[in-house]
Formats: structure tokens, C-alpha cells, sequence
DNA sequence: TGTTTTCACTAAACACTGTTTATTATATTT
DNA sequence: AAATATAATAAACAGTGTTTAGTGAAAACA
């Protein structure tokens, strides 16, 4: 009796239809700008089929949010080549800001938007991808104190809530357009002297 | 012939109804959640009537962003009184912490949300309240390097720059809910110790 | 097999949203 | 007093997320 496993893998496929039409139109025209119509548009089906799969938009969005971290943690993979501990963990800064940059969409949906955050599910995994990306951070910094880069002193979890907190306001008030009243065009210069600035103060103090 | 005069002092009152309506229901029940149609019935209008005054939602938005920044700025000058540069940047932190968390809407408005920067008069004004607060820190830094607490080879505004970003990051990730894998409850110690964190980075570095 | 039940799907409705337009009533000017 | 300008609005437009009642087909039961 292959049925109901048959209708569990149709129900995967359907859920994976939606996500997929969703993340496509999201990114190419913004959240705000795509409606649960323009999707089920696009997947040809009625709207309310939506809701048979997906709860409301934000678990629609909190779903894509953690596709966003998947696709983060994958380029996170190109940093562990990297032997010392030290520069590895510019060459992950450099990574974040690179995936910020390049998918402006999708990192405002995983770090800054309220939506995806509002969900349930996200209460009751307790965010889980999130907590995975920031263990890498923490882990990363270990091996620094491990090696004498860092001083023994030095607490994990407040320093990596510290260069996290940097790295996000960087990239959230040029996300934002919270720098445009630097008039000059040097807006990415700007964010590369801040993060080599705030890598000397790393080297100096921890 | 003080009839222009009157209107347009009749026009102005109008306009601050509107705004101090606005103000009152957007910082209650949040920015989502306040329409026009709601602000039209506080002020017992008809919500043609705000688009007299006001071009669009965001222009709304954008007034009382600008409201906002005045209101920070108010606050800044307690700040004025700390005589020793370095003790008055800290001092200049905690008042800014300190307003975020105390006024997380208006924050929201002033530095996250995306509408109001969406407004035309913000891109010909270029962001005027903005570019003054951001003016007061580049000064304090400036007295920082003057007293030498910081090197003379110090970029002020890429130091500017730097501190705020770790400023927003921490506030941000706050306020936006990201820090809520941290399970247990001591979301405020921790930004009082990446704050007391940075400080000391800054101490050691600048 | 025929009948009943289950289930995916949808049309239509609900209660909203920001914004525009045509109209009315009032205030000002001629 | 008549003509004009202006402030305010009712109603409409074009959308939004979401729910409900109902339909046709597939699955389960007899």
C-alpha cells in the first residue's frame, strides 16, 4: 500500500513547487512586491491551494529563510581550507560580506526582516540554522585562543556576539541606505576600510 | 491681508495634527499594523484628507523619522557635560543604547526600516538629521585624538564608521530578534558586554 | 462491482490596505 | 450678489492576506 507514502512524496513536491516559484519571484522582485496571487500564479494554481501547504506567508518566508542559511553555510565551506586560525576567521568576514553583498535579498530576509521571525516554528526550532552559522563563528574564534592568536581570557560567546554585531551593523546600514549621506560614491571602499579597521582591533585586543 | 497667513498657519497645525496622530498610533501598535483609514479616524477626518498634507505613507514616515533624530539629539546633550573625550564617546554609547532600547519603534524608523528612506525629500535634503548625529560622533573622536586617547594617524570617519556599525549590528540584531537562540533570558547582559567589550577594543586600539 | 468516504483543489467572499477621482459645501475674491 | 478658489469627502480602484463553502476525482469500503 504505496499511497500514502506516494502522497507524502507528492505533498514534498508541492511544498518544493511553491518555495521554489516563491524564492524566484522574492528575489527578483522583493518581498513587499510578491503576493501569495503572484505565486500561485506563477505555479499555476489558485491562491488558497497555498494555504494547504504553507500555514501564511511568514512560514512561506521562514522556509525560504532557512534555505538562505543553507546556501550561506555552503559558502562558509570555502573558508576551512584555511589553516591559521587567525586568517581564517578574516577570510570568514570577508565571506559574510561577500554573501551579504551579493544576495542584498536574501540577507535582509535572514537578518533583518521582521516577517520570518514572526512564525512559530521558528520559536520551536529555536532558529536552528542561525544557531549553527554563529557555532562556526565561536568555533573559530576557539582555535584562535587555542593557538595564541587570542588571550585565554577572552569569552567565546561575547566575542562572537561582538564581531557578529559589527559585521551585521556594517552591512545593515549600507543594506538600509543608512549611507547615503556620504554624498561620494565610495560606499564600498568605506565598507572594506571599516572591516580591515575593525580586523586591526581584533588583532590588537583579543 | 493676513488670510494667506492664517491658511498658512491653519495648513501647518493641520499637518502636525496629522503627524502627532500618526505618532501616537504608530508607536502604540506599531507601523504595520496603523493605516491611513486609522490615523484619518483619530483625527476624525476622512483619509483623502492626509493626502492634502501629506503626499504618501512613507513622506508620513519620513516626518517622523526627522522627529525622531531631534528627539536623539536632545538626548545627546546630556552627554555634552562628560569633560574627558574618551568618557564621553562611552557616555555617547550608553545614551545611544540607551534610546534604542527605551524607543525601539521610533529606532526601527530612524535606522532599520526601509519606507521612509524610500521618500523623495530624504535624497534632496540628503538625509540632514542623520548626517548631524553622525557629525557629533565624528567630533567626539576628533577630541579623543586631539587629547591623545587615540593615535593622530586615526581616519575619524572610517573610526565613525566602525563604532556605529557595532553600535546598529548589536542594536539591530536586538531588536530584530536574532539573538533569540541565545535560550536563556540574558539578552541585556550580553549587549551590556559586547558594549563593554568594544569599549575595551577601543581603548586598546584607536 | 457499486457505494461511500476522503481529500486536493478552487471560486468567491471577507476584511483589509494605499491611493485617486469626481463632487459638494464653504470661504474668498471680484 | 455672482464668480471663483479651496478644503473636505464619498466612492471607487486596484490591490493585499486569508477563510469558507462547495466540487470533482481518487481511494477505501461493502
Amino acid at each position: 500500500m504505496g499511497i500514502v507514502e506516494r502522497k507524502e512524496r507528492e505533498r514534498e513536491e508541492m511544498r518544493e513547487l511553491i518555495l521554489e516559484a516563491a524564492r524566484k519571484l522574492f528575489l527578483a522582485q522583493g518581498f513587499d512586491k510578491t503576493s501569495i496571487r503572484n505565486i500561485a500564479e506563477a505555479i499555476e494554481y489558485s491562491p488558497a491551494t497555498i494555504y494547504l501547504y504553507y500555514k501564511d506567508k511568514n512560514e512561506l518566508l521562514f522556509s525560504l529563510h532557512e534555505a538562505g542559511f543553507q546556501k550561506m553555510m555552503q559558502e562558509f565551506a570555502n573558508v576551512v581550507i584555511v589553516k591559521d586560525p587567525f586568517e581564517k576567521l578574516v577570510a570568514l568576514g570577508n565571506q559574510y560580506l561577500k554573501f551579504a553583498i551579493e544576495n542584498p535579498e536574501l540577507y535582509d530576509l535572514m537578518f533583518i526582516m521582521d516577517a520570518p521571525m514572526e512564525t512559530l516554528s521558528c520559536r520551536e526550532e529555536a532558529w536552528d540554522e542561525g544557531a549553527r552559522s554563529f557555532e562556526f563563528l565561536k568555533i573559530t574564534i576557539s582555535e584562535c585562543i587555542e593557538t595564541g592568536h587570542f588571550k585565554s581570557t577572552t569569552d567565546i560567546e561575547n566575542a562572537s556576539l561582538t564581531i557578529w554585531s559589527f559585521m551585521h551593523g556594517l552591512l545593515s546600514l549600507h543594506l538600509r541606505k543608512r549611507m547615503a549621506f556620504f554624498e561620494d560614491n565610495r560606499e564600498m571602499e568605506r565598507i572594506q576600510d571599516s572591516f580591515k579597521l575593525f580586523v586591526e582591533m581584533l588583532k590588537c585586543t583579543l
